[in-house]
DNA sequence: GCGGACTGCTTACCT
DNA sequence: ACAGGTAAGCAGTCCGCG
């Protein structure tokens, strides 16, 4: 099973036990995990200054604990709140009606005393008199079967878990610069360099309200990024039958060997001594410099593990919460480890160190932001160690010939080894840049490392703006206080089951089209946020005199009296990434600093790409519709106003999505008025983004070729390059392509035509003849859900799985199914079953129809013309 | 009972 | 578990046709 399929296994059973328990989902995302650390760094009066890796709750101290990452010392120092801190909620029930009508919460065990507290409710635009009901344990707030918040009609900033409720009360910026100082904990000031001060102040001129936020962001992009010791493990266990993965739960069999790989050098391999097994040669992939070793008793490998994991401020895995440290955790447990020896700390969504950090980086790369960072956002399927490290590294896992316990002691190591090297080189590669990114990520979301590497793009904007309420003393509101006020749409989505209008897309005219400029709109839909003043408080604000504040085209109105504070805070990263961040990434000469820069810049484009998205996602806490189409129905106004500028210049506009605009053979004159007049009345950037030789469109929208200056080809959405097409065709495809880019001017083009023809009817000729192998002919696509689950069709590539299980191939979700077409009763067959002279070639015929179809479309030709009158086998010459 | 028009489902893409 | 819009292929249904 696939580690992705494996992990939604495990979902799966964890939530039907759950179901049977009878808890709410809401109970479990909000629940406070109270673990016991059992195992204490050291807790020193003073530090030199060290980073903040990590808040949690220590249950056994009944404390919010920080972890302190020493870069010096390389040690991790721990930090217990001596405030007094405690968890509570707040309510609208007074102190008096508590006392008499609410005895179950004065009474309640972990009861500790109420405050009246004054707080500002932005959905109302008032100040608000509150009750604070503090406790004595976080899971008396909430998560325990009787929990206060339970208990009382209406609750606020009860879901908040506790260690990030610390985080905001203190203000505490997880990966920024902390000491301390006698006894306590004490944030290091951070030089920022004066040029870009005051840069960023001229940008800001006569603005107070970004003038005061930008003193304090601008520490967290320009502090240093310390290089952080880490660990990487990898283990492998005994398994009795190939292709079955042993369940962690049980911990049945033994560990027999653990890869150790770490980034200040260390290179070991522990191998549990089995009878029979042989040492074997050592392969030579296996560097010289790692240290095998053997161990006669499983406890005492685990022994040393252990010690290893207690060394190090961070210890990477991959999936090792789902299975590594799980397994350790639990056969430890079988071999009779109490639980103080185990560095382990179980908790509900994830494994935690009692010392260090653990990072899960299954969990980090699976998250859809950081895909779309590190892979330009393709490739679904990269999920595994394998395809991962590919794509970054180029470097994949050791192939196994034989099963895994039929290894010799070398060949076990050397696999096992890969393993965590590649692991550690995740985060290493490329001058630390993963690594580095995480803490650029952590200061912004000011989420800890645990939470940041395993939570999606809309749970760090959460965490951020719940931040920032906190500190202007914002009531943060509950997601039905929003939607009671703020739920209505008024556009009409195109889309069925979709909730509000998106963009616009301009239908392009088939043809080629030389000398053509792509302009786009730099952060359209967070310009607009910004500009508009959008945020769920100020639209459709509670003040009459702002009613006739209309959005353009909309009933909704926004605000006057007060500035959004997602639109203050998208406007932030927007205008530090487009006017600051961006160009010093460019520009700076310092290598160290001009790395920092370009991370900076790059974290900040995942928090501004995601930042509209949110506001129209119901599980985001701040969902608010109107938000969410006001941002498009802006962005349409946008698109389309400045094309009909365009068209009154003179320019000819002849493609569009969204926020770009394909000008044809445009004057430069003309373009830089364009751009003015947009700046000017739209208040919105419109750029330069790409500048074309020619642009070859099929006719269809999303679906079009261009040609760079240099020649090289920029394919959008063609059949020939989606990743499930067959081999020959997207070979054929790229071949035609490479005539493509060879074109230079308009009398090219003919001859570029007859080549093409040629080269679309020797790949139907070699169709015809079989000449193309299985595999090549394989539509590649994946399953996304159990095969259960497809009830209502069943698509060609689910009817393949199921005779691929019928054949006793196990398929899971998320494998992509190899199959071809062929003639009878399916139509189907997975590659694996199927024989080269069963093939339908007809239906290959009409898929090479369609790929190239859509650019013949373009190049003024009809596919079937081409393909036309030559059907006859060796009819057509390929001299003639 | 059959075939074409139509709708809906599924996957992969674009911004 | 950020959004909506588009293309393509296929499965399944409806409807008209003596």
């Amino acid at each position: 099973m696939s580690p992705r399929a494996l992990e939604e296994y495990r979902f799966r059973e964890r939530d039907e036990i759950e179901e049977e328990e009878g808890l709410e989902e809401e109970f479990r995302e909000e629940e406070e995990e109270v673990a016991e650390v059992h195992i204490r760094a050291e807790v020193p009066t003073s530090t030199p200054p060290c980073i903040l890796l990590s808040v949690t709750y220590d249950g056994k101290a009944g404390k919010a604990l920080c972890k302190l990452y020493d870069p010096s010392s390389g040690k991790i120092y721990f930090w217990y709140d001596n405030t007094g801190h405690k968890p509570y909620l707040l309510t609208n029930v007074p102190p008096e009606e508590l006392v008499k009508r609410y005895r179950n919460v004065i009474m309640h065990k972990g009861f500790d005393h109420i405050e009246v507290v004054k707080k500002y409710d932005p959905l109302h635009d008032r100040e608000v008199v509150v009750t604070k009901v503090i406790a004595k344990d976080p899971l008396s707030i909430g998560g325990a079967k009787e929990s206060i918040r339970e208990m009382l009609p209406k609750t606020w900033e009860s879901k908040i878990k506790y260690h990030l409720c610390y985080i905001y009360d203190r203000q505490l910026i997880p990966g920024m610069f902390y000491r301390i100082e006698n006894g306590n904990l004490v944030k290091v000031p951070i030089e920022v360099p004066s040029d870009v001060k005051e840069k960023v102040y001229k940008l800001y001129e006569g603005d107070p309200e970004y003038q005061k936020l930008v003193d304090e962001w601008l520490e967290l992009f320009q502090a240093p990024v310390p290089n952080i010791r880490r660990v990487a493990i990898d283990i492998e266990v005994f398994s009795p039958a190939p292709n079955k993965l042993p369940n962690p739960k049980d911990a049945h069999y033994e560990v027999i060997a653990v890869a150790i790989a770490s980034n200040d050098g260390v290179k070991r391999v522990l191998l549990l001594e089995r009878p029979g097994v042989e040492m074997g040669e050592k392969p030579p992939e296996l560097p010289e410099d790692v240290k095998i070793e053997f161990y006669r008793s499983e406890r005492e490998l685990l022994r040393e593990v252990f010690k290893v994991m207690l060394e190090y401020p961070v210890v990477l895995t991959f999936n090792g919460d789902a299975f590594d440290l799980q397994y350790l955790y639990n056969r430890a447990l079988k071999l009779g480890f109490t639980r103080e020896e185990i560095p382990i700390i179980p908790r509900r969504n994830y494994m935690d160190l009692a010392i260090g950090i653990h990072v899960d980086l299954y969990k980090f790369f699976s998250n859809r932001a950081i895909q779309a960072y590190a892979f330009g956002g393709r490739y679904q399927e990269v999920k595994t160690l394998d395809a991962i490290a590919q794509a970054l590294l180029n470097v994949g896992k050791i192939t196994l010939e034989k099963h895994i316990t039929e290894l010799t002691y070398m060949e076990l190591a050397n696999y096992c080894f890969r393993d965590a090297w590649l692991t550690l080189q995740l985060t290493t590669f490329n001058n630390d840049l993963v690594m580095k990114l995480i803490v650029l990520l952590m200061r912004i979301s000011k989420l800890p490392m645990e939470d940041l590497t395993r939570s999606a793009v809309s749970a760090w904007i959460k965490n951020m703006l719940y931040f920032e309420h906190r500190k202007r003393n914002y009531l943060i509101p509950e997601k039905e206080d929003i939607l009671s006020m703020k739920s209505v749409i008024t556009t009409k989505a195109i889309i069925k089951g979709k909730k509000y209008m998106g963009a616009i897309v301009i239908e392009p005219p088939p043809g080629i089209f030389f000398n053509v400029i792509v302009s786009d709109f730099a952060s359209l839909y967070p310009s607009l946020i910004k500009k508009w003043n959008l945020s769920y408080e100020t639209v459709r604000c509670p003040h009459e005199e702002c009613k006739s504040n209309t959005l353009p085209g909309l009933p909704h109105w926004v605000c006057r009296k007060r500035r959004g504070i997602s639109s203050l805070l998208i406007g932030l990263l927007r205008d530090l990434r487009v006017e600051v961040y961006k160009k010093l990434a460019k520009m700076e000469k310092d290598p160290v600093m001009k790395m920092q820069y370009d991370v900076v810049q790059n974290a900040m484009k995942v928090f501004i790409n995601a930042s509209y998205g949110v506001f129209g996602a119901e599980t985001f806490p701040l969902y608010c519709p109107p938000v969410a189409e006001a941002t498009t129905a802006l962005g349409r106004i946008a698109i389309s106003k400045t094309i009909a500028k365009a068209q009154e210049l003179g320019l000819t506009v002849i493609y569009g999505d969204t926020d770009s605009l394909f000008i044809w053979n445009p004057d430069p004159e003309k373009l830089k008025q364009l751009f003015e007049w947009v700046e000017e009345a739209l208040g919105v950037d419109l750029d330069v983004d790409k500048e074309y030789r020619y642009v070859a469109f099929s006719g269809k929208k999303k679906n079009y070729l261009g040609i760079y200056r240099d020649g090289k080809v920029d394919i959008k959405g063609m059949v020939g390059k989606k990743r499930n097409t067959p081999e020959f065709l997207k070979t054929a495809f790229a071949e035609a392509l490479n005539i493509l880019s060879s074109v230079n001017d308009i009398n090219d083009l003919s001859k570029a035509k007859t080549e093409i023809i040629e080269s679309i009817r020797s790949c139907r000729r070699k169709l015809e003849r079989g000449e193309i192998p299985l595999d090549q002919l394989a539509f590649k696509v994946m399953l996304s859900k159990p095969l259960s689950e497809y009830k209502r069709t069943t698509p060609p590539h689910v009817k393949a799985a199921k005779q691929l299980k019928i054949f006793g191939i196990e398929v899971a979700p998320g494998d992509i199914i190899h199959y071809v077409k062929v003639r009878g009763k399916d139509g189907v067959k997975p590659v694996q079953l199927a024989r080269i002279d069963e093939i339908d070639k007809e239906k290959y015929i009409s898929h090479i129809e369609t790929t190239f179809g859509q650019l013949l479309e373009a190049l003024g030709m009809k596919v079937d013309e081409v393909l036309k009158g030559v059907t006859t086998l060796f009819s057509y010459s390929s001299t003639s």
